[in-house]
DNA sequence: GTGAAAGCGCTAACAA
DNA sequence: TTGTTAGCGCTTTCAC
């Protein structure tokens, strides 16, 4: 393998400065550069080279072999009386012309794709995203699943539309992080294909479907106990509300179940530790960098600012982090932190931050495990799983009794 | 919707102390609770509840309809001669239906899935993962299409089957992230296959593959320029190698074509600064956090070590990031940090850690632009497109002009 | 403008 | 033990 010949490239660093950063704005102008073309030769097989034109059926497979597509089949799919001398004599034809089956003759023949579909909310809590999808995918492939993905950005249009062409493609089960919607016509649909399907992260009141959430409402809770234990008095409560506009203290009627039982979780801890209602500092806003970050400065700029911020999600843990960095805040020391769902970050960094980590690696598994369980056995009672959080404390929270008491 | 009823949880926040970080380790034993249990009621359309066995086909919508299987396909499809009165009976028997075409049945039928198969390594540079199937998936809805998506975590014998799995459910073409091996018949068979293949991320040199990479060599060489620009003299290198065993200072022979870009970029940035080779502290590690740690801490305990490390992908730089701060160093001032690409939390952090930033999104969409470009015009001339990378400076970069020279 | 019939590649009755 | 045949649901000639 040789380096790249590249062009070259005038030092531009002492240009830069802070430049955007790709992952929060759209891309700068595409510079393509084909290094090396060249013609696309094929590789083709040792023998048959002639009849290559398309891929081989298994009608070719039994033709080469002497038998009947029947026999071929039985040979290949090991099933029924079948002499093992033809079992053989078949294989070796299925070897030399590259045999490979169609399993969408298949799938039309038996029913059964072996195939379910994943509707997914990638722009939300990406610390949730990518090992949920792994977790499903990997579970999945253990079964001899394989795994559609869809993504809805939140949408519920887009979901109903997504579910539709998921079940149009004929996959087996659905596993679905359901948007915040009134209308679940398309989901109620889904089940009269006679398709099970599994809802995940979120549950959704009033229609009957199996879910595998979390209990967030303990886990905040349990974090503000955490808090409080250190001696904090004065809370902040950062929320991720999609149906707000911008930002309000005014909590919605509409909330992801999700941030609501993270809601009423951090709710009934202060509650329940007497903080009065005044040095509650609840904000709502949508799940926006600027929107986020404008919620974490007025946090910040009140008279009696709390000591600790908890966040609804990743999205509003990261506005934290960038407001007390552009405000040289240090977190754990000028202002605490404790957010949802652990990520390698969250571990890694200094301080390492206080999450209410979530086992989204086990909802993914039970999910497809249940799913499945469902596909091979229809008409098990619906229920609500919920796994237990873990609050994992690290230095993003400051220990106020150790430190004495703080300007005001 | 209301709060969850949740049993007494005991505050155990103040033994917890540090634990272990789920995403590190494997899951606390799961406890299954069951928050309510209930008949599964299916819901049912308006009409034509008796026949609802199986899910309406075409011959349905036709009988209803008192036309031809032909005439309502030709009604549905939008082909055709066909007298507009005609289609809206069609239309109109199919909606009281509830009929959803089988694009299985579709599929074999002309032969086209409208689904491409994505072969990713999950485990690998994690803030790759999310960003480029996010893209993928988007791009390819855009266009119509589905993406089966599968996972190798770097083993090219799970390699080989995923595509051979994904080829037998009759995807029209695939992307793949290839893992580094000697091997590569089954993506020479997918070729057999007639279906299009588009390597991302990696490119391999000798086969007759279009690949979306990006420019990591002058990347690379920028970076150092960079941090040469701001007074760094000893350079450390921190680069992950799959095929190394534990940690070397040797450099391998096999370094998948992202990781050897960068080193190539780093020793010719280095090599053109003119840095001695004995200021140049070069280390190789498998992409596993005890290795990639025990790297770090062997750089930091060298006599004179490095003022900067340069880490070859985002595990890499986790793991500097730990170490550092288990040490009470602190990034950007007493060791600094560049590594590849951007993030989020890479962003929001203090200090901002300064990146290789690569446009990631846009390597998915061109995937998928050039996939179903090369489905719909087979034969195009194979080529390596090179996508540029931007220098994203922040704070991890100390400037040692700024401070003076630091103790040795 | 519409219908009859063939066939995509496969499996599973039913015969032989 | 093997072959014949039907048919999964759809599209598409080719007649009418």
């Amino acid at each position: 393998m040789s380096p790249l010949t590249t062009s070259p490239v005038r030092d531009r660093s002492r240009k830069l400065g802070n430049i955007y950063s790709p992952v929060q704005e759209t891309f700068m102008q595409v510079r393509r550069v084909t290094v090396r073309s060249r013609k696309c030769e094929v590789i083709l097989p040792d023998e048959d080279v002639t009849q290559a034109a398309h891929s081989p059926t298994i009608v070719d497979v039994a033709t080469r072999a002497g038998v009947s597509r029947a026999t071929a089949s039985r040979a290949l799919g090991h099933y029924g009386r079948i002499a093992p001398a033809t079992i053989k004599r078949v294989e070796q034809a299925a070897e030399a012309l590259g045999y490979r089956p169609n399993e969408l003759a298949r799938a039309m023949r038996i029913g059964i794709t072996k195939t379910i579909g994943l509707v997914i909310i990638t722009d939300f809590t990406n610390a949730f995203f990518d090992r949920v999808t792994k977790a499903i995918v990997d579970e999945a492939k253990l079964h001899g699943y394989q795994v559609l993905i869809t993504n809805t950005d939140e949408d519920s249009e887009i979901e109903r539309q997504a579910v539709e062409t998921l079940l149009e493609k004929q996959v087996d089960g659905l596993i679905v992080v359901p948007s915040l919607s009134k209308n679940y016509d398309h989901l109620g649909a889904a089940k009269l294909g006679g398709r099970p399907i599994m809802l995940i992260d979120r549950r959704l009141d009033n229609l009957p479907f199996t879910a595998i959430i979390t209990d967030d409402f303990a886990g905040a809770q349990n974090a503000v106990r955490h808090a409080i234990s250190l001696g904090h008095k004065r809370l902040g409560f950062l929320i991720s509300a999609a149906s707000v506009e911008n930002v309000t203290a005014q909590r919605p009627a509409e909330l992801v179940s999700t941030v609501f039982d993270r809601t009423e979780g951090f709710l009934r801890g202060a509650f329940d530790a007497g903080i009065k209602r005044s040095d509650q500092h609840w904000i709502f806003c949508e799940d926006e960098p600027k929107s986020s970050e404008a919620a974490v400065a007025s946090l910040l700029d009140r008279p009696n600012p709390p000591t600790i911020i908890f966040t609804s999600n990743n999205d509003m843990a990261l506005a934290v982090l960038k407001v007390a960095g552009n405000r040289r805040l240090t977190i754990g020391r000028d202002i605490s932190l404790v957010t949802v769902d652990d990520s390698q970050w969250a571990a890694a960094i200094v301080p390492g931050i206080t999450v209410i980590a979530r086992p989204v690696e086990e909802i993914g598994r039970l999910a497809v495990q249940r799913l499945l369980s469902e596909i091979a056995d229809p008409g098990q009672p619906t229920e609500i799983v919920v796994l237990p959080t873990t609050l994992i404390a690290r230095d993003s929270v400051a220990n106020l009794y150790l430190e004495g008491f703080r300007s005001s």
